[in-house]
RNA sequence: GCGAAAGUGGCGGAAUUGGUAGACGCGCAGGUCUCAGAAGCCUGUGGUCAUUAGACCAUGGGGGUUCGAUUCCCCCCUUUCGCACCA
């Protein structure tokens, strides 16, 4: 249908198309208008939209423009489609970096924060993103984190926050506990230091508690990506098996095991606990290596997992023994530092022939190993590794009554045997630890607490809200957390007894602020409650949340998590709170380096050579930053070319969800496009009152467009949605150099153009004289009928291979396509002499000639 | 090690349910305009062979199903991401 049209010809009109006068008329008037004002209780067909606020780091590159301008492309479709869509955005305003701005510059944190809020504020505005900012918030307010507090509060009557002395990570460098999804492969999340073990006594929120819930709430969840829903269900990890009681005669009391494979209990061997195990000091009491071994799990404790880990397999034996329940065997009780007191019981039974780890440990320590388990096939399983298989391919033997069953069956039935004897029962565990929130930092929301020597922990009584962070504290950047040495924050009264008492002075972690705040952006201004429950149950769950994959789990766990909490407080009356959920792909560009590891700037580069030195650089794709020197400013982007080429060139680059490498070069094409639609519009503006009348062709190249375009909108295909916008305003182009008409082609184009390239838009269809904003018109609707081609090309092939193709009228008629096949002598000349052995035949597609000889 | 996703021109990428592989754009080449350049505009642009007509090859590699495979199935390779002693 292209080939249709030759390449434009026409000639530009003289006026420049010039974004920068119009962009920041158009900034003006939509902000001016409040056109994204919405109010909450006026009905209407409501969407939600929201892009995770951001932590106001100051420099926005493009980048993160990727997400807003993805989402505000979305908002704009969707209120062109007469939906009444709300567009919050907000600050995740505590946090860390300013703490150390302030430490390494005497900046305070407020205003550190304030001020870069301020920057990026102007940056989205420049990029001509619209959000209502009447329900503006920023977590570092009173206004915002007493809520954080009422919560807390609200958690603690429940249960679901409490205080505990538990080994914690700690990072040595950031000088705070953190909690276990923020560390990765043994390092602190934000700066990469190697994060090691205390005991220390923390604030947790109760998670697991809702470890059930958060994984079956997984299943309802249709359209978030699969890929974070599996991140959330194996972070979870949720494992049934039995918890079993092993008898320890020279204690006279048992030890529980929890186990995925009960089944394999005539197996286990021996028994091993944790060095933190409550009972470690009672089992060692006898043992004449005691100081060996007591140093040993010191050493153990003192290090990080990290290092536990790299040090391979190694255990103590106690001395002492239990009794296998089913078996009756005394077997040795050992110490391991693969075994974690942080999960299931803190003590397993070790079946080396089945389970890698025991059999490992088994080998380093001369400790027996029996089989319990056979393929049920009846082949012997290799002697250099357990046979861990425990599906209906393995068969249960010398297992005493579920001897020969197949394994899923043995676990039951083992089970019921077990809960027969009163010696344990089924049990259902998960690796999800309880959150961690408590922060030896100043920057964040204080926890509500007061310790009181008479009362102990008491809660400081809601109307007493906030707990204000004060302001006027010293950053020395010395240990410690500031709070705790402002004597007139930390000295208060108890409110029970009216003593004297003292606060507490951990804040919490900032993932707290961030797992609610979605709620809040419906009663942002309102100062008497969390939120209004009508307003939120009316708005909630969000329609379409959007942000970076990095919150997988951490953000997005944490906000299903209290959702839960606020529905059982009858807060509200929905579980989930991000309906639909969508993960943008990073932007990154070309970075060099030298052989050695240096990043240079990419403008003292020429022919893969750093000019300064001599030295050669090899070129590296990867994520935007400073100290690879591949950032692109938006600043300057915008200066040349304007928001909406970065904006039509940051949606065309690739699929918004997959990574994409910057290129200055391809810029120019989205700018072209955009002048080329400008001089058009000149063009158009030019001809003749009354004018001519469209092409057919013209016609139905339009109402196709409308129809892709939409369709692309809908499924977030905004690449192919702009290709598509190109390749209707190539048509356009065609037609008005051939003299004719495009008005009401124009018309479409623009607005289906106006959530891509806003500013643009705004002014064209103003200067075609029309009311009010591109923005507040209607989407244009696709006329199907107008959509059908009159002509349509059959492929015809013949074995397969394409050989000629025939056009027949629209609908096609296989008697016409057949008779119009043999009228084709290319394709005839593939055929003759040959036998049809098959004629293959789709409608208004193509013919397969099958032939032989 | 376990799990997931992906692999298409020089580059970014496109291809309803299996039905013309390479839309759209970048880059490149030639042309036009210009004193010259930039910008714009026009034409061409997967590879090999061929003067042309055209033929053959080609969606990471190998097999299979099918009239027909980028698309479905099996095996292998590579890359990226997640988890990693969770009993």
């Amino acid at each position: 249908m292209v080939k249709a049209f030759p390449r434009h010809r026409y000639t530009p009109a003289p006026m420049p198309y010039e974004p920068k006068l119009i962009e920041e008329k158009w900034q003006r008037a939509w902000s001016d208008a409040k056109v994204a004002e919405v109010d909450v209780a006026a009905p209407g067909d409501k969407f939600y939209m929201l892009n995770m606020f951001p932590y106001p780091s100051g420099d926005l590159h493009v980048g993160h423009g990727r997400n807003y301008i993805l989402g505000d492309a979305l908002y704009r479709y969707f209120r062109m489609q007469g939906r009444a869509a709300l567009n919050p955005m907000g600050w995740d305003a505590f946090g860390l970096p300013a703490e150390n701005a302030a430490i390494k510059r005497g900046i305070h944190p407020r205003q550190w924060t304030l001020s870069n809020i301020e920057r990026e504020k102007k940056q989205f505005l420049r990029w001509g993103i619209l959000y209502d900012w009447s329900k503006e918030l920023a977590s570092c307010e009173p206004e915002y984190y007493r809520w954080n507090q009422w919560l807390f509060l609200q958690l603690y009557r429940r249960g679901l926050a409490y205080r505990a002395k538990a080994p914690v990570n700690w990072c040595p460098s950031d000088q705070t506990v953190l909690a276990n999804e923020q560390v990765i492969d043994g390092r602190c999340e934000r700066c990469s230091t190697i994060v090691v073990q205390r005991d220390l006594e923390q604030w947790f929120l109760k998670i697991t508690d809702y470890a059930d819930r958060l994984d079956e709430g997984l299943d309802t969840l249709e359209h978030w990506p699969e890929k974070v829903k599996l991140m959330q269900r194996n972070w979870i990890g949720r494992s049934v098996g039995a918890d079993v009681e092993f008898a320890v005669p020279s204690l006279s009391k048992s030890i529980r095991i929890f186990t995925t494979r009960p089944d394999t209990i005539y197996g286990a061997t021996f028994m091993v606990l944790a060095p933190e195990h409550p009972d470690v000091a009672a089992l060692i009491a006898d043992n004449a290596d005691r100081d060996e071994i007591e140093t040993w799990i010191a050493g153990v404790r003192n290090q990080s997992n990290l290092e536990r880990q790299e040090a391979g397999k190694e255990g103590r034996f106690t001395g002492a023994t239990a009794t296998n329940p089913f078996t009756n065997e005394q077997i040795p009780i050992w110490l391991g530092n693969f075994v974690l007191m942080q999960y299931g019981t803190g003590a397993i039974m070790a079946v080396p022939g089945h389970d890698q780890r025991d059999f490992e440990f088994a080998q380093q320590y001369g400790l027996p190993v029996r089989v319990v388990v056979k393929p049920a096939n009846g082949e012997v399983p290799s002697a250099e590794e357990s046979y861990s298989v425990k599906d209906d391919s393995a068969v249960a033997v010398d297992s005493g009554v579920i001897s020969g069953m197949l394994i899923p069956k043995a676990i039951e039935r083992i089970i019921e045997e077990i809960e027969r004897l009163g010696i344990g029962r089924k049990m259902v565990r998960y690796r999800l630890r309880d959150w961690l929130i408590s922060r030896q930092r100043y920057w964040g929301t204080p926890i509500p607490m007061i310790y009181c020597e008479r009362d102990g922990i008491v809660p400081v009584p809601e109307e007493e809200l906030p707990v204000e962070l004060p302001l006027d504290v010293p950053f020395t950047g010395r240990e410690g957390n500031p709070l705790a040495k402002d004597e007139r924050f930390v000295n208060t009264k108890c409110p029970v007894c009216g003593g004297a008492a003292k606060r507490e002075t951990d804040t919490m972690d900032t993932f707290v602020d961030s797992s609610w705040y979605y709620a809040r952006f419906i009663s942002a201004n309102d100062s008497t409650k969390i939120f209004d429950p009508s307003l939120v149950n009316r708005w909630l769950p969000v329609d379409q949340y959007i942000g970076g994959i990095e919150h997988a789990i951490l953000h997005l766990l944490y906000a299903r998590f209290i959702c839960r909490t606020l529905h059982d407080m009858g807060l509200t009356n929905y579980e989930e709170p991000f309906t639909r959920l969508f993960n943008q792909g990073m932007i990154t560009k070309e970075g060099f380096r030298t052989a050695s590891g240096n990043w240079v700037s990419p403008s003292e580069v020429e022919n893969g050579v750093h000019k300064p030195t001599g030295t050669p650089v090899v070129s590296e794709i990867g994520k935007m930053s400073k100290s690879r020197y591949n950032v692109v400013p938006p600043d300057e982007l915008i200066d040349r070319y304007g928001a909406d080429t970065e904006r039509v060139y940051t949606l065309f680059i690739a699929p918004p969800e997959k990574e994409a490498a910057w290129s200055d070069e391809g810029v120019v094409g989205a700018s072209r496009f955009l002048n080329r639609v400008w001089h058009m519009g000149e063009q158009i503006l030019a001809l003749p009152a009354g004018g001519g009348s469209e092409s057919a062709a013209l016609i139905r190249k339009t109402h196709q467009t409308i129809d892709a375009v939409t369709r692309r909108f809908d499924r977030f295909e905004f690449n192919t949605a702009i290709s598509g916008l190109m390749e209707l305003s190539n048509a356009i182009g065609d037609a008005l150099s051939a003299g004719a008409d495009a008005r009401e082609s124009y018309a479409a184009l623009l607005k289906l153009l106006h959530p891509f390239a806003p500013h643009i838009t705004e002014e064209l269809w103003t200067m075609f004289g029309n009311e009010g904003f591109i923005l507040t018109s209607s989407w244009p609707q696709a006329d199907t009928a107008l959509m059908i081609e009159d002509v349509v090309t059959i492929v015809v092939q013949v074995n397969g291979k394409l050989r000629g193709q025939v056009e027949v009228p629209n609908p096609p008629e296989k008697d016409v396509v057949l008779a119009a096949i043999r009228a084709n002598q290319k394709v005839q000349q593939w055929i003759s002499g040959k036998e049809v052995v098959k004629e293959v035949y789709v409608p208004g597609k193509l013919v397969n000639i099958v032939v032989k000889g």
